[in-house]
DNA sequence: GCACTATATGATTATATAGTCATTACATGA
DNA sequence: TCATGTAATGACTATATAATCATATAGTGC
């Protein structure tokens, strides 16, 4: 049986991912069709396909129909302010790396 | 060459595993040895140690060394904030699946 | 029903990951 | 220097993941 533990490392699974969090991206400007996010990203429409219904089935991204299109959007804003939080965290991972090289 | 959403990912990966995410949560009682941690989450202390390795390398963790003991710690603050929101995240998803079940 | 568009899935491949056991490296103190 | 305690690594296995190509499914309008 699934614990807590195991559903907090499945969210962080589900944005673990480049091809993941470039689609999180392109969604902050609000809901999406699958026709509009694989080319925004520059991936093939199957592998967009999967990757959004994994991201789905983990919580993350929400799903709506609307004729032949399937829009998705993001599900919490939470996701972005992790996102966010990570952004910053790499960032100041970065500026001490460049400071290590500097005092070489 | 990496770039930003490569970095992001692998900070994210190298929270997005259960074993992992008990480290973390071990660690928020400050810097520990390897030999509490591995006993604390009933790990090998061989596959402890290569978590804590990966974590260092993706700068999640800090490393200090002491004698014969190596203390690890959460290098950034805003660590425990992103998985204390995915935490919020996972709880709002299960009280949202209880209310599915709940409807049937 | 048929053609068309949009999305999902099966099969496959290459690569990455988590874990185990055995061994090695390293620091300390007798 | 030798025995001991602590951490890291090599070799290996089983499983998971990401991506691709081809195909299937499903909704729309003729």
């Amino acid at each position: 049986m699934k614990d807590l533990v195991d559903f907090r490392a499945d969210i962080l699974k589900a944005l673990a991912q480049p091809t993941r969090l470039k689609i999180i991206d392109f969604l902050r400007g609000g809901e999406r069709c699958v026709c509009e996010i694989f080319p925004a990203i520059s991936e093939e429409q199957s592998n967009t396909s999967r990757h959004l219904s994994m991201m789905l089935s983990a919580g993350v991204l929400s799903r709506r129909k609307d004729g032949l299109k399937i829009y998705y959007a993001i599900k919490h804003p939470e996701i972005l302010d992790v996102v966010d939080m990570v952004t910053l965290i790499v960032k100041q991972e970065i500026s001490e790396r460049h400071k290590l090289l500097k005092a070489v």
